[in-house]
DNA sequence: TTGTAAGCGTTATCAG
DNA sequence: CTGATAACGCTTACAA
């Protein structure tokens, strides 16, 4: 069942080579490598092929060179939340940004976790020259074996993975944590609560970890920790569980700017005025975070997205990449503290 | 520059047919169309398959059967507000779900304005079987030509196209705006404004043209309109202009959520009520929608995904696919009226 | 600098 | 039902 624009019979690589009256490997040439052919007869070549309207096929050229020219991003298969995320909605145009300068094209992978099956296929079918992973937990054991036999970089380290022969780029999330509780003790607090994310991703334990350092380091008790997902919800949820507890506290670290969204609704809805009665200070920069004029910690999401796919090309083309690499972080003064 | 998994040499078809010991003819029957095969050698070769990890090399495939397996999404260049938009998050989404349960996969096209030739390219390489087209003004007359080559699908009527030749899905916009519209008559509005949605765009013209309707038919005067692109920002602006001519209307119709949210604040900045001065209402049931408690049409964004991804993979198979295809939408209820 | 020819890993046609 | 064998459209040594 041939493709519909099969009927007009596209223009080949030979009928250029006909019309312009040189040979096949010319053709190619001109359209690969034109410095290395004359200019008068790149001319000549170009002029045929505008003319019959030419377009390469891919297939046929990534059967002949091995390379697909196309990266793929590993998306989970929970895509209206993955959309919805600020922190992928920031990523994704670095990496479209950095290709656009690239011959590359970038295939949006649905990991169905029903299938890992269908997903090693479609890595491993010479689609695709190398793949993205951003941090998710699911099936991270399936990249990591599959990094073995394609090109992968990893944004986030993947969750119950502490060996070294990934390429890993990641935030220092401790630190992170550390810079947005230390805010809160440098601006007096005395009693500091903190909602966690999730501890069965990294950035998760990291995050809490950083907490727990800064708020030891203080001398100050750290026994107001709830966990939540990372959403809005489940932020509120968990804020008002603190709040049951009747123990007041005067600084709130929350681990993501949703959940910080969610905590100022319970602690609003609980009569506290932030930063008044209660100062709170967060991590990722983005509509979250302005909308709710919170103190916080950005990470460079556009830049992540550049980087990894910069590194991945770089991968691809036999280059050699750091194993690991820590993109910066600082703090944004906001209004609740 | 080969990719680096070749090193380990990927097994072949032809590796498969020798462990199994068949042709490879019969290997490739037994990956494409199993029920031709008497089920023992299924079996035998489904087992040398797994024992080598045997996986097809799709760029052969495409090449010998004219068929990619992928379908290209095409996107703006701009996909930072691509992303964050809750209409493509929506869409998406039911794109993906209704892939995932074929051999498809999705592949992101980043339509670069600037480079409108790379984009046509990439199209007509082989790369794809097909396109969907997430209406949005830019470069629309390019797609409109390519679609004479390559099955299409487009979701939104391309502005400025009003042949017959295109696949379209679209919802009744101007229907939708009337729905809107005639809530705030029969809640008793006298005097109705509307900010309406860019005129460069049909869902922009076709919104304002079912709003003049309804008011028209209700005997009342339609000239307190502004115009805004989608945004919360230029909403809230527009809504300014409004209020700044000193004249009192007690109904505002906002051609999208996200011009009702910033009409909203603009409102309230300027000390009404909503729906107590003014009632409000919108279309689109996103988050701003829920969020601000507007009254809405809702239109079935993530069945529009499915709906075109469907249609398109009906279209490359030679399915017969209606022109055009409207979807329903309906009011939704709460409380800004 | 250019052309020849041998693949690249499948699918598809056609006998057997 | 199975197996040769010829494409598919391009890249790439290797020659010339």
């Amino acid at each position: 069942m041939p493709t519909l624009r099969d009927g007009a019979g596209a223009p080949t690589l030979e009928a250029v080579a006909a019309l312009a009256g040189v040979s096949r490997s010319t053709v190619s040439r001109v359209v690969n490598t034109p410095s290395i052919v004359p200019a008068r007869v790149v001319e000549a070549v170009r002029a045929a092929i505008d003319e019959l309207g030419y377009v390469p096929n891919q297939a046929a050229r990534s059967l002949a060179s091995h390379r697909a020219l196309t990266i793929a991003l590993i998306i989970p298969q929970d895509t209206s939340r993955f959309f919805a995320d600020p922190y992928y909605s920031s990523v994704i145009p670095g990496v479209t940004r950095f290709l656009s300068g690239t011959d590359y094209t970038l295939s949006l992978l649905i990991a169905s976790e029903a299938d890992a099956e269908k997903t090693r296929r479609y890595l491993l079918s010479g689609n695709i020259d190398g793949a993205l992973v951003l941090s998710h937990h699911t099936q991270d054991k399936l990249y990591v074996e599959v990094s073995h036999t394609l090109p992968m970089i990893f944004a986030g380290r993947p969750t119950g993975y502490d060996g070294d022969h990934l390429h890993v780029f990641d935030i220092d999330n401790a630190e992170a944590a550390a810079l947005s509780t230390r805010r809160l003790v440098d601006a007096g607090c005395r009693r500091i609560a903190c909602v966690s994310g999730p501890q069965d991703i990294n950035s998760g334990v990291d995050r809490l970890a950083g907490f727990r350092r800064v708020v030891a380091e203080a001398g100050l008790d750290d026994d107001l920790i709830e966990i939540a997902d990372w959403s809005v919800e489940d932020g509120a949820a968990a804020t008002g569980r603190l709040l049951e507890r009747g123990v007041d506290f005067d600084g709130l670290f929350a681990a993501s700017a949703q959940i910080a969204t969610g905590a100022l609704e319970a602690l609003r809805a609980h009569g506290l005025a932030v930063p008044g009665d209660v100062a709170v200070t967060t991590i990722d920069n983005d509509h979250y975070a302005s909308g709710a004029n919170l103190t916080t910690v950005e990470q460079p999401t556009v830049e992540l997205g550049a980087r990894i796919s910069e590194a991945l090309v770089g991968l691809i083309g036999g280059g050699d990449i750091p194993k690991l690499t820590i993109l910066p972080t600082h703090l944004v003064e906001r209004a609740s503290v």
